[in-house]
DNA sequence: TGTTTATTGAGATTTAGTCTCAATTTTAAT
DNA sequence: ATTAAAATTGAGACTAAATCTCAATAAACA
């Protein structure tokens, strides 16, 4: 189901109002790739021409979250960031602690290492998660 | 090794000081059991005839954040908890979905190879967690 | 179509956390 | 012990993400 099913849906059961605001919030972020962050997302609507405030914006975040449409990747620095709950494909994160930049990465040997380890302790994995935590090379510098 | 110690080695290791101010409030989380937030540690402090500043709390929070003495629990209502580490050496997880058991393992070649994708970005580690979901020798037989 | 009720926008407000900077303290070398 | 260099401190101003206010407006549904 696209998202903005599965928010009228939402809405619907909560006896709210599936408004032009929220349409065009939630077609916005079906088409985000990756993360996003609500002021960054209210900012590019606003480029595009989209009279909708920041205010909505935040609003909307909070009920796409308690609908489960979309998850929280990370909290750094009061500064939110979330995902798509079905862009959930497999990567891990390193984030920066203190600019709070996401850098996904892959990498089939940190798989495959990990499906050895998995087998030594005869435990069969359906899914990981690996964050990394420090600095990115700017915030290092200083 | 008592947190105090560790402080010093890490304030040592980076050419910092340690001050007065610090051994106050690293001693004050010594003696805090299960989780405590910056302000609320700044007051008990003050109540207590401290003159530290809260300030120098947040300040020296975040150094003890970058050491990996204390860790953040919970990151509610942009308002941070955080607690000691246990004092156990690094192990990642991988936990039952079915009956919850952890399994604590430590590889490190996984460590190894962590290190590795990191230069390649950039980005300087300082901490990882690593959880690892599936199903456990007896669950997966069923 | 009309009535009820939720939602909106603009900007004020909140507040955890950070920053400024002159004065002070620590550290290590002499 | 003295001293120089560098880090740290406190007080309060400041920042910024997120929330709140409230009159005007729009969705839902009979």
């Amino acid at each position: 189901m696209r998202e903005e099913e599965k928010l009228k849906k939402f809405l619907k059961a909560k006896g709210l109002k599936f408004t032009k605001e929220r349409e065009d919030i939630i077609r916005e972020i079906e088409n985000t790739e990756g993360h996003f962050d609500p002021d960054g997302l209210f900012i590019k609507m606003k480029n595009r021409g989209s009279k909708v405030s920041r205010a909505s914006v935040y609003r909307t975040i909070n009920l796409l979250l308690e609908s489960g449409i979309i998850d929280v990747v990370e909290n750094i620095d009061r500064h939110k960031h979330y995902e798509k709950v079905k862009d959930k494909t497999h990567h891990d994160h390193m984030i920066c602690i203190k600019c709070g930049k996401v850098i996904e990465f892959y990498s089939p040997t940190l798989e495959m290492l990990q499906q050895e380890l998995c087998e030594k302790e005869g435990f069969t994995p359906t899914k990981h998660s690996l964050e990394i935590y420090g600095y990115c090379k700017q915030c290092y510098k200083k």
